[in-house]
DNA sequence: CGGGTGGTTGAATGAAATCAACTATGGTGG
DNA sequence: CCACCATAGTTGATTTCATTCAACCACCCG
């Protein structure tokens, strides 16, 4: 059997799917297409008809303001998908745009009520992936709100590089965050050139180093030591009755 | 047939019940509890065995810094209910905890499924509370990263009363909050005294009034203007076909 | 070679935190 | 009953932090 695809491969790591499963999983991403950077798959406003799965690439979900300032609300990489349910909705309240060029499947919402139909794993893996999701937003909330500037860049680029290390995207060695700091500047919700000062603090600390168009992270335990980063909010860990 | 309770209420604006769905839910509750104000239901740590359900009161999700420093993640008014699936967690990454006493029923995870299971109506409800409780979050971090305080907190309150409205907790007429300034702060990541400033501007806009243990928004139309609010996230327009 | 994008730096301005009082209120115990 | 204390709200002065505005560099690409 081939390598299994990012979206798959996740799920595989919340609860223990068969080879049923990963076979229908394969099938609902053979539509696969391959966007550039920038492209919005889908806006505020429009009326969701299905599911985006993340296979290669990043993007994000982001909210527009009236005076044309942005809020980027989650970043989405390989294996990341949007709510399993969004189709319920009559209007998306907020838009997808790629950040790189990406491989994105579509999954209609009857596919995906096929899906979860009668197969409890998958159905079970799907509740998890929208609880870290969910948990992945209080913890934004938390960073915005309570964290200082360095401590929110830090706590960020941590979140981000343990969701890569968690699909195999990172070992050990420095790890490279494809987006300018014109995006993590959206993230934080800073400036683009205080965002650059920050930066420059955390690359003299000796974690961070920058290059045009991408982050790289050189030492991750600096800045989980900056951020005061803990992943439990990242539920890794199974329950075992469940 | 009684008053149903807050929850039955909430989830029929959702999707259509039919009477055993109803009677289902409100056996459901029948073990509620009234707690004190500022009791924590569950603490972040804990592991979650079952759904919260709110029926009287307000409570919110928060989680405490190393500091001391407390953020205020979301609030929970009459009929909100915490995740349908957390129990599939090991461990909470917040707290949740009551801010006025409050009557809150608890629904162990076997009764939950043995609800959600073959009720396809009440299932459906459940999605969509879920998907409106996220819009919720990230409307929050919009409001964190990109707005000014004064639209913040305009924001904040304007999200609160039309969440009232929906479940018949205030008309037309001024529209109590229960809660101090300190709680606002912590939910708005601000001190209490900026806090404070911020909402004597929009007293004398004529917005707001103050009483020592709440805010009484007297004029809807006004603290809306400031904010540049859109209720589009909380989702109340319904897709026919679904 | 020229223009665009991303990154970097400096100086001035403005917003929010901090520190510090002080008021008003309600509840408790002497 | 009153003295006392704790909590919530309010205000002023000062300091810290982030934005704004402006410039400039480096690089890639046409």
């Amino acid at each position: 059997m081939a390598m299994p695809n990012a979206f798959v491969n996740k799920l595989r790591g919340y609860a223990p799917l068969d080879r049923s499963d990963v076979e229908a999983l394969e099938a609902a991403c053979q539509n696969a297409r391959r966007y550039p950077p920038g492209y919005d798959l889908i806006r505020e406003g429009d009326e969701p008809s299905v599911v985006f799965v993340i296979l290669e690439g990043w993007a994000c979900r982001y909210k527009m303001l009236p005076d044309g300032g942005r809020q980027i609300i989650a970043f989405m990489m390989p294996g990341d998908c949007c709510d399993v349910h969004v189709a319920v909705l009559s209007e998306m309240d907020h838009g997808i745009a790629t950040l790189t060029t990406a491989k994105v499947a579509t999954i209609p919402r009857p596919q995906m009520e096929a899906l979860t139909d009668a197969r409890h794993g998958l159905t079970k893996a799907f509740w998890w992936t929208q609880l870290v999701d969910e948990g992945v937003l209080r913890a934004t909330i938390v960073s915005l709100g309570r964290r200082t500037t360095m401590e929110r860049i830090a706590h960020l680029l941590c979140e981000l590089y343990f969701r890569m290390r968690n699909i195999g995207l990172t070992d050990d060695g420095p790890c490279e965050m494809p987006f300018t700091q014109i995006v993590l500047a959206d993230a934080v919700g800073l400036t683009p050139v205080h965002t650059n000062r920050v930066i420059k603090k955390l690359r003299s600390a000796g974690a961070l180093e920058v290059t045009p168009g991408s982050l790289i992270i050189s030492d991750i335990s600096t800045l989980a030591h900056i951020a005061g980063f803990d992943d439990n909010y990242l539920h890794r860990r199974l329950k075992r009755s469940a």
